[in-house]
DNA sequence: TTAGGCATGCGACTTTTTTCGCACTTTCGG
DNA sequence: CCGAAAGTGCGAAAAAAGTCGCATGCCTAA
């Protein structure tokens, strides 16, 4: 089966366009209001709103009516994209080894992340590994 | 500090130059030729090599001589760009959570990666959390 | 040394993006 | 009920990207 591309990194988009799914998806949903604050306001709100359009006419994008305005929201969910745009970059940067990715996700001696963070993935780690001792394939 | 952005995802870069970049950080380096064949030989490998000069020339891209050929290699190092590159998905995708990241990674189950990874990933998190109780912050 | 095969440099044309402003509607407080 | 404020749709012009083909130079095998 064909891969997706269901992220913002998909080749279809543009650099614009890329920007504007980006914020999107950081808010799951928003009007082009927001979306045009979010962008620091640099093209003006009109551009942004045309943008929006052509990226629902693309069918990256849908839209509900709330009120008078459109509630702008990505057209796949979130944790899809997360898992196309992060398999992406698994192959590009790591030549898929999802450990590889994980290292550099915890920095060298994980000072990146928090110790509840750790915590939690180390907690995850084990569930999986405990998963596979029940159910080797 | 100011983010760097070195990834292939910085918004300075076109549609075009991403794929490119993408190409140029999966095999280190490459000729034109090299890039024009994992690009699936779909514009022209003049086009690519122009593509290339114009990654030059935005400083994206390096070169050496090798005989008659160019040898093209990104500016910036792979890991430095994966780990800018994830961090921007971390945040995008995860709001910052690198234990949400590292979940999607693992699939709910860790179903998605070998049992060798699983344990190089496990020791990689418990050096980390070793880490921790030394030295405290 | 010479012809053929590759490489590079560059200019120019076509397409896509990106940006806006303007006209028309819809809301909503007073 | 009325006007201001804020929305939407659309068309068109400017800017950026993307494509090529051709001229020219460099290696290398015969």
């Amino acid at each position: 089966m064909p891969k997706k591309n269901a992220d913002f990194e998909d080749p279809s988009l543009s650099r614009r366009e890329r920007e504007v799914m980006e914020v999107l998806f950081r808010k799951e949903n928003a009007t082009a209001r927001d979306v045009w604050s979010a962008l620091g306001e640099s093209r003006t709100y009109s551009t942004v709103r045309k943008q929006l359009s052509i990226l629902e006419e693309k069918g990256h994008v849908t839209h509900r009516v709330e009120g008078a305005t459109f509630l702008y929201s990505p057209r796949v969910e979130r944790e899809v994209a997360a898992t196309s745009a992060l398999s992406r970059l698994v192959d590009t940067f790591f030549q898929g080894s999802v450990a590889g990715a994980v290292s550099s996700l915890l920095g060298d001696t994980g000072e990146k992340i928090s110790s509840e963070e750790l915590e939690r993935i180390s907690r995850m780690i084990e569930d999986a590994r405990r998963n596979r001792e029940e159910e080797p394939s």
